[in-house]
DNA sequence: GCTATTCATGTAATCGATTACATATATATT
DNA sequence: AATATATATGTAATCGATTACATGAATAGC
């Protein structure tokens, strides 16, 4: 393989210099120039990142740690960091832990061996101990997931509001009796956007019947469909389910059609995400959306700035509320 | 940052020894491996992979490119590249090339510049010169899309066979009018699912019409739904429709609807790649199943051969077809 | 007890770049 | 013309590991 030395020999200059012409780092002269240049097309040289990065200890890596990319929500996330950084010179990594503590230590290895220059963690399922213990001596930022005591800097919407503005509005259009399909209240959006279902139903004067609050043991479509199913054969049915995510209100959606009930006529339906596939039911799914892309850039410029030692500060961003036809 | 030469001094050893005694690689005492590792306790010691890396001239890192992690086909293959991957102590970097040529030279100067060690691609619209000139030098494999005449290595499944099967099949259950929703035939499997629909329809005295076969100008929900209307607005309807992926086939099912018309009964309609999502729809849909997984850690393998040396071979995996309500 | 072999460890080169510092030449200033 | 400054380039240290080779000590074989 032809490193810096050939092409100086070839150029005769030093490999001070063909450094110089490859970073534009001081002046060189014209001709040398020339001649570097030439020697460098000639032998095909490519410099090697691995030396390049040594030296300047960075490997322009940030490791992206989601649970799985399965799930919809991650994708446009994804997008967004991947924008912000191929512009910012850095790639990015991405890790699925597939909540596997095994993996989790894996990764975090990448980055105390200096394989990776930051962390963002998207990952609900992490362990958060390990996680803080990590970011006294590396750059790490949450998205979308993150810890309130935790003192690490995040991005990610009011899941409370966002809940409660969802609650809001189906009381609003005259439903009394409502059913939320949580995901494990380990997660902290879990708890949060029940409290937002909890305040809305309060605000308005409805007791909270905890009989109709039920957790999904997967975050697939099974989840949605086997919370559904039980609501079905709660003796007093609600009219209006709230389902934490779009994956659960489409497992949820199945359900109901399998039983031959009517959407939203018998059932209003809400979700969370607003994943491409929310249009594609039928009907097309109420969700809250989530500025997706919009949160990645942000992530990925959090985590750049933190790697180049700046101050950064947790950032809240907007959501909506998507009324479509399940409602 | 601790170094390996902190670690040598606190345990009155050579580098040497350090190395020897994190590599296991040649015979060290008891006691001064004691004294070691109890110095790389103390001092928090974790050894640099770039350093490492640069010495042995390898990154342990694996390229997969992909068009965009928004189609839930490479979800499978992905985990399937990623568990074999690990297990072999190499990571994958995701790259998403978007069908954009500059994201993908970012992409082959990474190998180039040996940040990563060999690449699988995955993505039909890679530039196939420059793959090819790439391939010369550096180890690549190609998954699911591939080059008939190409000397890159390849696993996939026999996409001309499986769509004839799908079209076998829709005449067998009394179809004679079937249309096709293809991709741009600049893509091979397109060429291939195209030529298996062909030939099934010759096999059973059926003659092609021309202007059933479509070809989808997205790869998203809105081509399947465009190509449908279509179809829908044609003089002489179809009574089947076998779509080349299930987002297309999904977004076909969904213009269906929007008409008011049934499936099966008044169109049957067969997808392609047996996604996740193909089981919520309603009705839900036939289509050919792909071993994704598998075909993931077959990529892995081969590529993680090439890598050392070995000769590897293509090869090409079974399918299914998957019947459910759609037909 | 002397030589041959094995074992444990150290020294220094190496991987491929960047860059502080040194030096030589050219140009500007007076 | 003498000095100051700017420009161009080279030398060598450095990043953090691995490893070929050298060396000294311990053990085995006769």
């Amino acid at each position: 393989m032809v490193n810096i030395h050939d092409v100086a020999r070839k150029a005769q200059v030093s490999v001070a210099t063909v450094s110089r012409v490859l970073n534009k780092s001081s002046a060189v002269s014209f001709s040398t120039k020339i001649r570097v240049e030439q020697a460098i097309t000639e032998l095909n040289y490519e410099p090697s990142t691995l030396g390049r990065n040594l030296r300047k200890l960075e490997s322009r890596l940030l490791l992206v740690l989601i649970p799985s990319i399965s799930n919809p929500f991650y994708t446009d996330v994804i997008k967004g960091i991947e924008d912000t950084a191929i512009n910012l010179d850095y790639n990015i990594l991405l890790c699925q832990t597939n909540s596997n503590p095994k993996r989790e230590s894996i990764y975090f290895n990448l980055i105390k061996n200096h394989l990776a220059d930051g962390i963002i963690s998207m990952d609900p399922t992490v362990n958060k101990r390990n996680l803080m213990d990590l970011a006294e001596k590396h750059p790490i930022i949450q998205c979308s997931e993150y810890d309130i005591d935790g003192s690490i800097a995040y991005t990610t919407i009011n899941n409370e509001l966002a809940a409660y503005h969802a609650i809001r509005y189906l009381i609003k259009i005259g439903h009394k009796k409502i059913a939320l399909i949580n995901s494990d209240e380990k997660f902290l959006y879990a708890r949060e956007r029940r409290q937002g279902y909890e305040r809305a139903l309060k605000e308005f004067g409805i007791e909270l019947n905890l009989s109709w609050v039920y957790h999904a043991e997967s975050l697939g479509f099974e989840g949605g469909q086997q919370a559904m199913r039980q609501l079905l054969n709660h003796p007093n049915r609600p009219t209006a389910v709230f389902a934490v995510s779009d994956i659960l209100a489409i497992g949820a959606l199945n359900e109901i059609h399998t039983n031959g009930l009517h959407i939203p006529n018998d059932i209003a339906l809400v979700g969370f995400d607003n994943i491409s596939f929310s249009t594609m039911t039928h009907p097309t799914l109420t969700t809250i959306s989530q500025p997706m892309f919009k949160m990645g850039c942000i992530a990925a410029k959090m985590i750049i700035n933190k790697i180049q030692g700046k101050k950064v500060e947790s950032i809240i961003l907007d959501h909506d509320l998507v009324i479509r036809e399940s409602t």
